[in-house]
DNA sequence: GTATTTTTTAATGTATACGTAAGTGAATAG
DNA sequence: CTATTCACTTACGTATACATTAAAAAATAC
């Protein structure tokens, strides 16, 4: 970690990072309550900035502020991911079109081939961490290439979901070797401004993911039963 | 307008539901800038509701909220609907898929074949706001046949943009004669099950629907200069 | 022992107060 | 006349106070 994270600077801006990590990181689990006060005092700040940050939370999806009951971090079953990844499927592959359509420079081509080699090469050191965070990195690039604002604002909030339930479902998947394949296609395709193709394999690319991500949560589900 | 609304009970839900009628209706005009303390006199209330209902309408893009510039209504340009039909476009094509896939009873496709109906009534008496409510209502009842609460969110939030822009482009817009036949033959792909169909009809619909209104909006842009 | 009513508790929704700092205008120097 | 500085205004960010009321607990009746 850096010196550089830029830091915010009202407590309704830290109180929204601050409670962001610790639903990501578990501290605060899914489906628990929480009082406005007690986050409040645990953030150090009165309820105000609390409240407020739990407000646009709220409309990001990741919580639920209901009258008396406390802040409420939402689970996410696998009905809840099958309607992600539905959601992801369509606007990343649009985003593949755009970005094929848009026959980006070769500068601009620079950060999705990176994550694309970051793949590789935490792949063949097993780095599962390190490859998750690259493939994060290539779909956010993706998306950021079919240069439509309202299609990065929903992939990132739906990513955020995805996100969550990584922990689960990042150390039951099979090794993750053939994905990289999708990834120079798509990768190919947008170099060659091929938008169909573009579009094709990063959409078949994304719903075997969610097949695959799907049957493992639901087996997790009952696991836990 | 019926006596049914629900009234709601908390000052924040009020503030929501009036900002948001006063930025439909044009008392907060796209672009403008407002106080908080303004907003909150108008309203009747503290600055504290009004904050927390600015802080979830910035969330779904209405507005943006500035340190000491007070509240912006955010403004909608021709680039922001190109955006926003393209979104719509593959999410509501999806939510037709799946409402094919769905094979819906019936009952569930009544409003749907009632919306279409309504259509057809209000074009003969060339009645364009009629047209306009049921064609909003067609589309809202498609993307709940989906099934996919994401994407009625997201669609929610995309159609919210659209209709702050209709007053400018409905009534410069051609009879829309032919697109009721689009509708019916989107309800019968869904009610025989046809998903291919269903999607690549609808997708076609919108698609069509976003070059006249980004082609009217940019000529609208055009002679306001 | 169970069900119903009453009392108590306490979390929220909202108003209010106030310190901070951005923006504005006046005043002064050049 | 222009530019710079300084004082002032004021909108916001946040803490705090408090009324409301839902939920929990206690008490009572059966």
């Amino acid at each position: 970690m850096t010196q550089t994270d830029t830091k915010p600077q009202s407590n309704t801006q830290r109180a929204i990072h601050a409670l962001r990590e610790m639903i990501f990181a578990g501290d605060l689990p899914a489906g628990s309550d929480h009082l406005e006060s007690e986050l409040a005092a645990h953030l150090g700040m009165s309820r105000t900035p609390v409240r407020e940050a739990a407000l646009t939370l709220e409309g990001q999806g990741l919580l639920e502020m209901r009258p008396r009951k406390g802040v409420r971090i939402l689970p996410v079953s696998p009905g809840d991911m099958r309607e992600i990844y539905d959601v992801l499927t369509e606007l990343e592959s649009l985003a593949a079109r755009l970005a094929a359509e848009r026959q980006p420079s070769k500068d601009e081509l620079v950060p999705l081939a990176k994550a694309i080699a970051d793949m590789d090469v935490a792949l063949a050191k097993s780095d599962l961490d390190g490859w998750a965070d690259a493939d994060e990195r290539f779909h956010t690039e993706l998306v950021r290439l079919g240069g439509n604002s309202r299609v990065q604002m929903v992939v990132a909030m739906m990513s955020d979901q995805v996100r969550r339930a990584r922990s689960i479902t990042l150390h039951m998947r099979p090794p993750p070797s053939k994905s990289n394949e999708d990834h120079r296609l798509v990768y190919d395709a947008i170099k060659s401004g091929d938008a169909d193709q573009a579009h094709a394999i990063h959409r078949a690319h994304r719903q075997a993911a969610k097949d695959l991500i799907v049957a493992l949560l639901e087996k997790h589900k009952l696991s836990r039963i």
